[in-house]
RNA sequence: GUGAGCAUAGCUCAAUUGGUUAGAGCGCUGGACUGUGGCUCCAGAGGUUGAGGGUUCAAGUCCCUCUGUUCACCCCA
């Protein structure tokens, strides 16, 4: 079609069956979550675009080529966030909610944007369902999270996802094992890709999860962090895998973890699936100690961001299709067509979900619309009906058709509660 | 930002070595059934072949440019 104005690229619109499954996920996340103690928050889409420069790190992809800048009317930098998390510690700093005691447990939902190139899995505005637990340092915190998040997929019915886990250390070992790879690295220039040559310096970390055999082969007797943690640091990691099998938690350590944002520290973690092609993460976290410290405040944190999209792709729907009408009520006469929208009308009042025929098409029409719109019951209504007082009442799953009175119909269906069945 | 593929009806796709009126399925509308869906049969509506330029007697098909889109790299949810 030749339409002139489109939706912009990499920006979607969500239609009525997607949508639906969107709210679901969101529905039972908020549940799932709620049984942990958390409590949903709602923050800015627009933010300083300082708070994301200083928050995930001047040198990161996503502050130096994704993200949506520009100037407002006052001239001051804005930006479209990237990422939730820099924001609910912004408001967890601002808004004092470290005073109500203990661990703030937060969660929030909705769009994020990141200025990249589409593809499978990938957009430039897409939905994140993201959780926090700031103003806990312990692994216990930790354990619960990983825990609460491994739980929700199986809820999804997502058994496929696996969790992988690492520890980034701290401040106090992360630039010796750094050091120490960029040594090792050093050594074996030659064999690596051109892109991971120019990592050796940009990011060494990020060598180790790349996909190129070459690199894989000559990364073969690469020091690994964990064997570079601090006492504290190893012990908090230990004592995380504990709990989470103590949980019944599957996870497996994976040294390749390496997070993009500089702000994490010490336990990271992904969620992953290879159903989902290139793009194989559906949710991703860490924890994130010294972030607060770039804002002039001073929390630890833990939390993960789930993209909403990407569960949404492994989710098996058929099983769960959309709601779908109570009644259709069809009009078999021209003088019928009144009666119907009375009719609909007293139904939808006791919380019937109720279709009619708005184009005054034929009986035939009708009861197709009917089918298609999947509606459970169509009631038509006609001159004999009316005469008699009476309702043609069709059960579309069966094919029964049968008279009854109006009373009688009403009784049935809006007065006590029915004995049919509750559906919806 | 880089690379490759794709772009034909509302949707999914056909169309011979370039060849005359661009087809089919699904969907939509109507009919067979003067007030009854799903199955079947019949009919109808629906296209500037993404846009622009070029080669040719002739372009959906070949060439160039642009735009869009998909997948991958990169990176990430």
């Amino acid at each position: 079609m030749s339409i002139s104005i489109r939706a912009i690229r990499g920006f979607r619109d969500i239609g009525p069956d997607e949508a639906y499954r969107h709210r679901f996920i969101e529905d039972q996340a908020r549940d799932h979550f709620s049984l942990y103690g958390y409590r949903e928050v709602r923050l800015p889409i627009l933010e300083p675009t300082e708070l994301f420069a200083r928050g995930i790190g001047e040198g990161t992809d996503i502050v130096e080529k994704e993200m949506y800048t520009f100037q407002d009317r006052n001239g001051t930098s804005l930006t479209l966030r990237p990422e939730g998390t820099a924001s609910a510690m912004r408001a967890y700093l601002e808004g004092g909610w470290s005073a109500q005691g203990g661990i703030a447990k937060i969660f929030y939902h909705g769009p994020m944007f990141r200025y990249e190139r589409p593809q499978k899995g990938r957009y430039r505005q897409f939905y994140q369902i993201g959780l926090e637990a700031i103003g806990g340092a312990g692994p216990l915190v930790d354990a619960e999270v990983i825990t609460l998040l491994s739980r929700f997929f199986n809820k999804m019915g997502v058994d496929d996802v696996r969790i992988l886990v690492n520890s980034l250390g701290c401040p106090s070992c992360r630039p010796v094992y750094r050091q120490a790879l960029v040594d090792f690295l050093e050594g074996v220039e030659e064999d690596l890709c051109s892109n991971c040559v120019r990592r050796i310096t940009v990011n060494p970390l990020r060598v180790l999860d790349c996909k190129v055999p070459s690199c894989r082969e000559a990364m073969d007797g690469a020091p690994g962090m964990l064997s570079f943690l601090c006492a504290d640091c190893r012990e908090h990691f230990s004592k995380v895998q504990e709990v989470l099998e103590a949980a019944g938690v599957v996870s497996t350590v994976d040294p390749g973890i390496v997070r993009g944002l500089d702000y994490y520290s010490r336990t990271a973690f992904e969620a992953v699936c290879d159903r989902l092609g290139a793009q194989s993460a559906v949710a991703a976290g860490g924890r994130y100690d010294f972030l607060a410290a770039e804002m002039g405040g001073d929390a630890p944190g833990i939390g993960f961001a789930l993209g909403v999209e990407r569960l949404a792709m492994l989710m098996d729907w058929e099983s769960r299709p959309s709601p779908s009408l109570d009644f259709f009520v069809a009009a078999a006469t021209p003088a019928s067509r009144t009666p119907v929208l009375r009719l609909a009308e007293r139904l939808r009042a006791a919380s019937k979900a109720v279709g009619i025929d708005l184009e005054e098409k034929s009986l035939k029409a009708q009861m197709r619309q009917a089918g298609k719109t999947g509606a459970a019951r169509v009631i038509i209504l006609g001159d004999d009906e009316m005469r008699s007082g009476t309702l043609q009442i069709r059960d579309f799953t069966t094919g029964n058709q049968e008279t009854v009175t109006e009373k009688e119909f009403f009784r049935s269906f809006c007065g006590e509660p029915s004995p049919t069945k509750g559906e919806s």
